[in-house]
DNA sequence: ATTTAGCACTCTACGTAAAAGAGTGCTAAC
DNA sequence: GTTAGCACTCTTTTACGTAGAGTGCTAAAT
């Protein structure tokens, strides 16, 4: 649809606007080595560009600044990917290097390093509990009428909640408790629990345990919701170098949305789909970060996608260099996820 | 020092400025009904208050601002506790009457409660946790690498770390050495944990398990570090609707010091102080707060400060408020601590 | 001796105007 | 098809004058 000299100057100014923030002449750009023409040229092509869609103008004699169309053509035809230098290869590594005790810890250092690297925010979350078997679940009580529920997961993911215990029970029926349902759930996707707990243990539970169906309730309570995996959120105020964020007013709704934990997941959640996944400006659905890219890629266990890590930052974004970013490390983490649990 | 009547005047500044956060002049001070002088008068008893250190000037013909030092008279010696009016009470008790579970989100819920009402930042640490003691630990294996260690206190608190197996373990060997360290650690404060790991474990441990000294050290590891109470910060976008914070520049620092939680508890910590405590602006050490003051107070179990609930915010803050809201909460958990764990 | 009215003075905030600068769009020449 | 040239437009910056708020001082009033 565009021709080359197009596709070249879309990207040209694409790319100058990303590094200065600022409105793009016609004159930058013919002075770039790659664009032969003249600016005179460079004005006749920026103006069809714009009627196409792909540019905006702030004003009549300001240069033009990439549309959400713009971007999106950047991100389809024209970016290449960043290739990563030495040094940001080796910070990258140390992420893997560590001894790795724990998944979790690799996750977060995860969305550490981006964040640093990048300087926009990002964010990682665990692998997707439907994924987390059972591996022991524990009832510690703390006095007679409180106790603690516990939940341990193969990949060592440990979740607790309190629980009230029924008047009167006595330890040794919480003990036996504890050993039917460690018995009967062992090795149980955390999906299932909630149904396998009525449809295995509650029969067994009642002819051993008292007062069965009051602690069936208070144990199912503890069972971890849905779609309630770890999150790591790093970075938060890295918006605030962004120059088009000088304004109190266009950073206190981003701000505010990274303090609910729910609305965070929501905007990063990527559903159904899996691999590279680039939102951007008024792609997106929630107006605090209309003004905002999101982009995010999937890490992997077994071939199933388990897992997200994604970066938020300013439309005019540094694609290349966070695409090569995002994959290296989703790479990395799909092959230590796979290595950890798989011996 | 101050006359009576330099002390009105203060007063009546400090309560101008805290409710319009711009310079207060002569004539608006004359004309407040608690006020009986001309403008002339007052301007008089500024220049002396400003000269004596209470005041400051943001530029000639500018009205008068509370200085640091105007700010610690009036604290000390001025303010007049706000009395709760029966709605604010209403929302205070809430905090308390839902069933509690879970002291710890009655914590939780108090910092939430407090931002709320303030409209600053609010925090509130769990008790610390020497004053917690040891329930239960428990050793789950995940696979034959790797483990997860769970410490479980009497107050509910759950903490979990992961660790390293020593090669070729045999599980029963783990079970003997959770069965030895529960019965031998059972209801040791979590400060004399480690000690008494190696004064009273580690011989019986030599006995009866194999490779005990990787063993020791890898549950040494888990037991949590002092201070490491948990926190809860709530409403850290609250300064952004400050007429003072309007300029990026000048949150940033505030926000990036919220990112760590090292820093923040760093910033409420009262050491061996406890009780009320007002720090305000350049008080405070750190100078990303050094025009923000911080008000904390303690909650008590038996007797003993075990706890820290506070609020940030801008110099100008209505401390009469914030200092009986705290009070008020303060004296809610200790009660309830008490009554939890007394029983 | 204390308080107050009056007034000149100072500084900021605001609005307007002029100038500078950046960039376009069009036309005509190459 | 490309480019040089130029008039035109719009923003940004600077300058300047005015209005407003508030002070500080002096002299009068209490």
């Amino acid at each position: 649809m565009l021709s080359d000299r197009q596709r070249l100057i879309l990207n040209a100014i694409i790319d100058n606007y990303i590094r200065s923030a600022e409105p793009v002449g016609s004159r930058t750009i013919s002075k770039r080595e790659d664009v032969g023409f003249s600016s005179a040229t460079i004005r006749n092509e920026m103006s069809d560009l714009e009627e196409l869609g792909y540019l905006e103008q702030p004003h009549t004699s300001a240069g033009r600044v990439p549309s959400t169309k713009g971007y999106r053509f950047y991100v389809d035809n024209l970016i290449t990917p960043m290739s990563l230098n030495t040094d940001e290869v080796g910070n990258l590594k140390q992420v893997f290097a560590d001894r790795i005790i724990h998944f979790e810890q690799v996750i977060e250092h995860t969305a550490s390093i981006l964040a640093q690297m990048t300087n926009y925010t990002a964010i990682a979350f665990g692998p997707e509990i439907f994924e987390h078997r059972l591996r022991s679940i524990q009832i510690i009580p703390l006095n007679e009428r409180q106790a603690v529920a516990i939940i341990v997961t193969h990949t060592g993911r440990v979740e607790n909640k309190p629980i009230d215990l029924p008047p009167g029970i006595h330890p040794g029926e919480i003990e036996k408790l504890t050993n039917i349902l460690n018995t009967k759930l062992m090795d149980t996707p955390l999906s299932q629990l909630r149904h396998r707990l009525y449809e295995e243990v509650a029969a067994e539970m009642k002819q051993h345990v008292e007062q069965y169906q009051n602690m069936l309730q208070a144990i199912e309570g503890t069972m971890p919701a849905e779609s309630s995996e770890k999150m790591f959120l790093r970075g938060t105020t890295k918006i605030l170098d962004q120059p088009e964020f000088q304004d109190v007013d266009k950073v206190k709704d981003i701000l505010q949305l990274f303090e609910s934990n729910q609305q965070v997941h929501n905007l990063f959640h990527t559903g159904n789909s899996h691999g590279l996944q680039i939102r951007i400006g008024q792609e997106n659905d929630v107006d605090a970060v209309k003004n905002c890219s999101i982009v995010t890629t999937s890490y992997y266990y077994n071939g199933k996608p388990v897992g997200t890590i994604g970066i938020l930052g300013p439309t005019r974004m540094e694609y290349g260099k966070v695409i090569s970013l995002l994959d290296y490390l989703a790479q990395g983490l799909s092959k230590i996820l796979t290595n950890e649990f798989e011996k």
